[in-house]
DNA sequence: ACAGTAACCTGTTTGC
DNA sequence: TGCAAACAGGTTACTG
């Protein structure tokens, strides 16, 4: 579900709620996510004050005193500020408490994940290894052409790689190699050092967009406030199979590469 | 180091 | 209508 815009929609509709606030209660209903949720939790967070709330790609970062909770929404999670007398509902696995609201997580399919380090969070091994940001400015096109040197993957493959640019799901690598007029099966390899500009460019423009929209619903995201993202409205490409290209008129193309489902003009990317 | 595939899990949609 | 297969926004781990 979540990608970038997501992540950083539900940071910015929960930081307010939770913010300086202090833990009271860790609730662990489901232990079994991507990894074990560390058992240690409920022992180890109450009465300790939410000093920081970060991303770091797709990952969540709350920072404390003693460590850092690392939270990732995986592909259906997503995070509510709710009162904390909330009843549960099936797929709730996890509560942060703070006094009478609550931070909670669901997650039907549980590959999202709860860990805890207390060492410098960066250093952590999901987030060690992690490409820059794509809306800063070590994100450059020039970033791409590098590293993309003497490589045979595909282009969607190539910026779908969370070591190549963090962020970048399914969705918006499809909404990008558009924009940049690029076909999603290139090899990254043989792609110019002005393309790459032009990718990273509508790379950067797409996610920005999409935060300001609230991030894209297709099924079930939803805002920390429960409202819908709008950015669905807004795809160009994106399970729009059959249907006309916003650009010429000719109709979208859908193929998997690496197991994902990808959609481009044919006309308008080469 | 790279490329390709399977794996984790549940819910919904699609096809016979 | 029923049932099974296919598919879904992510990422790691394993194989060659």
């Amino acid at each position: 579900m979540p990608e970038l815009p997501e992540v950083e929609t539900t940071r910015q509709g929960i930081a307010p709620f939770i913010l300086g606030k202090t833990v009271s209660r860790v609730t662990i209903r489901q232990p079994s996510l991507r990894w074990p949720v560390p058992s240690e939790l409920p022992e180890r967070l109450p009465r300790h004050k939410l000093k920081t709330l970060k991303r770091r790609g797709k990952y969540l970062l709350l920072g404390f005193r003693h460590g850092t909770l690392i939270m990732h929404l995986g592909m259906s999670g997503s995070l509510r500020v709710l009162p904390a007398n909330t009843p549960p509902e099936k797929h709730d696995h996890f509560d942060l408490v703070f006094g009478r609201q609550c931070l909670r997580l669901r997650d039907p399919r549980r590959f999202g994940a709860v860990l805890w380090t207390t060492d410098p969070v960066e250093q952590h091994p999901l987030i060690a290894s992690l490409g820059p940001e794509p809306l800063s400015e070590s994100f450059t096109g020039r970033h791409l052409f590098n590293r993309s040197r003497n490589r045979k993957v595909t282009v969607k493959q190539f910026i779908m790689d969370g070591k190549t640019v963090v962020g970048v799901g399914n969705i918006y690598a499809n909404e990008a190699l558009y924009q940049a007029g690029i076909l999603p099966t290139r090899p990254c390899g043989g792609i110019s050092a002005a393309r790459y500009e032009r990718l990273a460019q509508a790379v950067k423009e797409i996610l920005a967009r999409a935060i300001k929209s609230g991030g894209t619903t297709l099924q079930d995201f939803t805002q920390a406030d429960g409202k819908p993202g709008y950015f669905a409205q807004e795809l160009q490409v994106y399970g729009r199979q059959g249907e006309a290209c916003p650009g010429c008129g000719a109709a979208i193309r859908h193929i998997v590469i690496g197991q994902r489902s990808s959609y481009y003009c044919r006309h308008c990317q080469r």
